[in-house]
DNA sequence: TTAATGACCTATC
DNA sequence: CGATAGGCCATTA
């Protein structure tokens, strides 16, 4: 029984295949802008990882947390490359290409 | 109920 | 430009 995460995993679970979302994007889609924090937190617990891709969440600079290393932070960059998405030198994703638009999509017809 | 923590973001020095 | 501080929200002890 979560309560506002339930808010959060319904977006995460959202994210399509080779795009990846940052989390003050996804607290905005939530509903509320400032819950970058519990997003992250909602994340953390991540009840369900087969329908929460949580590797698919990056920060606010496309790059993936320090915290996140659940396997080996190289594992995340590992998956989403596998998904085609390009990673910069510094470890970042290329956002301008691979932030998913779910403000669009939600609005999507 | 209060205090402390957190996979964040923004502003300031 | 790099580091620090504060703010915001919810959860947990």
């Amino acid at each position: 029984m979560s309560s506002s995460f339930d808010r959060i995993y319904e977006i995460v679970r959202q994210i399509p295949y080779g795009r990846v979302a940052t989390y003050g994007q996804i607290a905005m889609l939530a509903g509320n802008p400032r819950w970058s924090r519990v997003v992250g937190y909602a994340l953390h617990v991540n009840p369900q990882p087969d329908v929460i891709p949580c590797f698919r969440v990056v920060n606010r600079f496309g790059e993936v947390s320090k915290a996140f290393a659940f396997g080996g932070e190289n594992r995340q960059v590992a998956l989403l490359e596998q998904e085609g998405v390009e990673f910069t030198p510094d470890g970042r994703v290329d956002l301008k290409r691979f932030q998913w638009d779910g403000a669009q999509a939600s609005q999507l017809s």
